[in-house]
RNA sequence: GCUGCUGUAGCUCAGUGGUAGAGCGCGUCCUUGGUAAGGACGAGGUCAUGGGUUCAAGUCCCAUCAGCAGCUCCA
């Protein structure tokens, strides 16, 4: 075997995998019931699912750990053995997951791992030269996986660990993730006073002044672009009869995850979604070929019962305000549209500086309406769209909507989670559901093609996901608070309540701190709400007109005319800046 | 929904069957200051909820609710 050396992630790899290897051993020597499914090395470490009736729990870390250093101090090598597929289900007779495994490898000779006389596993391989080489790791975290991730196969154990060339690098790691876990908007969503949650209601996030000021700021950001290109925008009822569910679909499709009521003995359904409600408002006049398209936005407030385990802040939420789109249009306009559309999505992510998203387009289902053509003219139609504007994409084989498919925008949080933003959708079932018609040129009735689409997704995510993409250090566009007048001592409270008014004055969000306490107390309070300047006032500023500003995250002060600050300020503001430096 | 863990003051947490604790925050007072936390005093608790065991439960057991990690799901 060649020398490994650590030094490239493949080699990362492998060992992560033997990593996995002695960690399975060590819990087999500790359960000997154990019986081992699978262990993968993943993204910065490794697991394995174990089928164990006593459950792992982190107090038994320490002794698997413990275990995994000696196996590791006894620098066993790893052997290699080879046999025929019949012979290795033979020799695993009564093990239904190795037995499994090897009906699911595609080789006809099958491997085995030995490390030293006691554990052997089944496994591809490749793997380490001994146990010694591993370097530092850790037991991180033990959780339920089903088997073949089938909701009705026997739940597994799966145990997370990390391992690391060196313990330098297992530090760094561990660092790393206590700082991501820091940006967590969740914990920064208390700190700041942005917005909570309560056990009268799991799911529903309230938003406080604070957080409506981020997101009124995002509003009118993004109705600002959507007037660019053409939008116009509409508000359709969140609560509608129940009648209106059976006829869009959702009745049959989508009905566990709706709420219910009844008004006056007659049943109704929350809206899940927006489009029945658009489509009503498309029916109440005629419209014509030459109207298209036809561009409709809606903050649509809608309601999704999610399961109770799959709530997380403000990015899985039982209600969301989408920020929704139709687009009724002929067969020939859907590619300029969708590049129409992606553009827009562009612009407005890259007033955010989001780099990090992925594109992955969805194509037919098994199950699905629509013919082929049809299914085959607005797949190509995305492709086209995507392959115009030279983007890359992953593409999901059937993973697309039953009635149509679809582009999405992935982005990833602070721990590294991925979760949707965008979505392009073509749908061809509600408008003939709806009996949605258009006069075309040669004066007959046709259905229009409807686009439906989302940029940010819902409001709520979004929002949770500008806190942990800004750390909580807004630009001063968002910023809910942009600057914070601090005096040195109450003789200099009338000054800055001077400049306070002058600033606010010119739109400006500021606050004025009066409390009793030294200025260190003031600047260390404002630093730890992140405000994005704070302008010390005292005897000498008063005498001037001026402020000494502070920027975040510079030690470094600034005096300058409260004009200038107010300038300066202004521009930022307008143009989205992030960097705050005067 | 499933598996495991957690729930004590506004927040972060200690409390190992025998009188409810700390730091921060909050209030009042002293202090009036020059760039990351000045001092004193004080208020604040049905220990998530409901049962059970026990002479005695924040602590042990059961259930429920909520949160956390992951799985599954996500039109």
């Amino acid at each position: 075997m060649a020398k490994v050396t650590l030094s490239d992630e493949q080699n990362l790899e492998i060992m992560r995998h033997s990593c996995a290897h002695i960690m399975a051993e060590a819990i087999c020597s500790i359960w000997p019931d154990a019986k081992l499914v699978y262990g993968p090395p993943v993204e910065d470490g490794f697991y394995y699912d174990i089928d164990l009736d006593e459950p792992i729990r982190p107090a038994d870390f320490e002794r698997i750990e413990e275990k995994m250093r000696e196996i590791i101090k006894a620098d066993k090598p790893f052997i290699r053995s080879e046999m025929p597929r019949s012979d290795a289900l033979a020799k695993l007779a009564g093990d239904k997951y190795k037995t499994d495994n090897i009906k699911r490898a595609d080789s006809d000779v099958i491997s085995f791992y030995s490390n030293g006389d006691d554990f052997e596993d089944l496994c591809r391989g490749p793997h380490l030269p001994t146990t010694g080489k591993v370097g530092s790791f850790k037991i991180m975290s033990v959780a339920g996986a089903y088997w073949h991730g089938d909701p009705t196969q026997k739940m597994l154990q799966r145990v997370y660990g990390t391992a690391w060339p060196t313990p330098k690098d297992l530090d760094d790691y561990l660092h790393r993730l206590e700082e991501a876990k820091k940006r967590d908007h969740r914990l920064l969503g208390r700190q700041l006073d942005l917005f909570s949650f309560n056990e009268s209601g799991p799911g529903f996030a309230f938003i406080h002044p604070r957080g409506m000021i981020i997101w009124n700021a995002v509003v009118d950001f993004w109705r600002s672009v959507h007037d660019k290109y053409g939008y116009q925008q509409v508000q359709t009822p969140v609560i509608l009869n129940e009648q209106l569910w059976h006829r869009s679909g959702h009745w049959d499709n989508y009905k566990e995850n709706m709420y219910f009521t009844t008004v006056d003995g007659v049943g109704y359904a929350i809206k899940p979604m927006n489009c029945p409600g658009l489509c009503l408002v498309y029916k109440t006049r005629q419209h014509s070929y030459r109207e298209f398209p036809i561009r409709i936005a809606e903050l649509g407030v809608v309601h999704r019962h999610e399961a109770s385990g799959v709530m997380h802040g403000l990015f899985r939420v039982r209600q969301f305000t989408q920020d929704d789109a139709h687009i009724f249009c002929t067969p020939e306009q859907i590619e300029s549209e969708i590049i129409g559309v992606i553009e827009l999505t562009f612009e407005i992510y890259k007033a955010f500086g989001f780099e990090d998203f992925h594109i992955e387009l969805s194509t037919r289902p098994q199950k699905h309406i629509g013919s082929d053509e049809i299914w085959e003219t607005a797949t190509n139609a995305l492709e086209n769209a995507l392959k115009h504007k030279g983007i890359e994409y992953k593409i999901n084989e059937g993973d697309g909507a039953f009635y149509g498919p679809k582009i999405d925008f992935h982005i990833k949080d602070c721990l590294k989670r991925s979760w949707q933003l965008g979505t392009i959708q073509l749908d061809f079932s509600m408008p003939a559901r709806f009996g949605l018609v258009y006069t075309g040129k040669d004066n007959t009735e046709k259905t229009p093609v409807m686009i439906h689409r989302a940029v940010l997704g819902s409001f709520e995510r979004f929002i949770g996901i500008l806190i942990e993409h800004y750390g909580g250090g807004f630009p001063l566009w968002l910023a809910p608070e942009q600057a914070r007048i601090l005096p040195i001592s109450q003789k200099s409270n009338d000054y800055a309540l001077m400049v306070q008014e002058t600033l606010r004055d010119a739109q400006l969000r500021v606050g004025c701190d009066l409390s009793n306490e030294k200025i260190g107390a003031k600047i260390a309070r404002a630093h730890s709400e992140r405000l994005p300047y704070m302008l010390v006032v005292g005897p000498k500023e008063a005498q001037f007109n001026t402020v000494n500003v502070r920027i975040r995250g510079d030690k470094k002060t600034k005096t300058v005319e409260i004009d200038e600050f107010l300038r300066t300020a202004k521009h930022k503001i307008a143009d989205k800046k992030v960097d705050l430096a005067f």
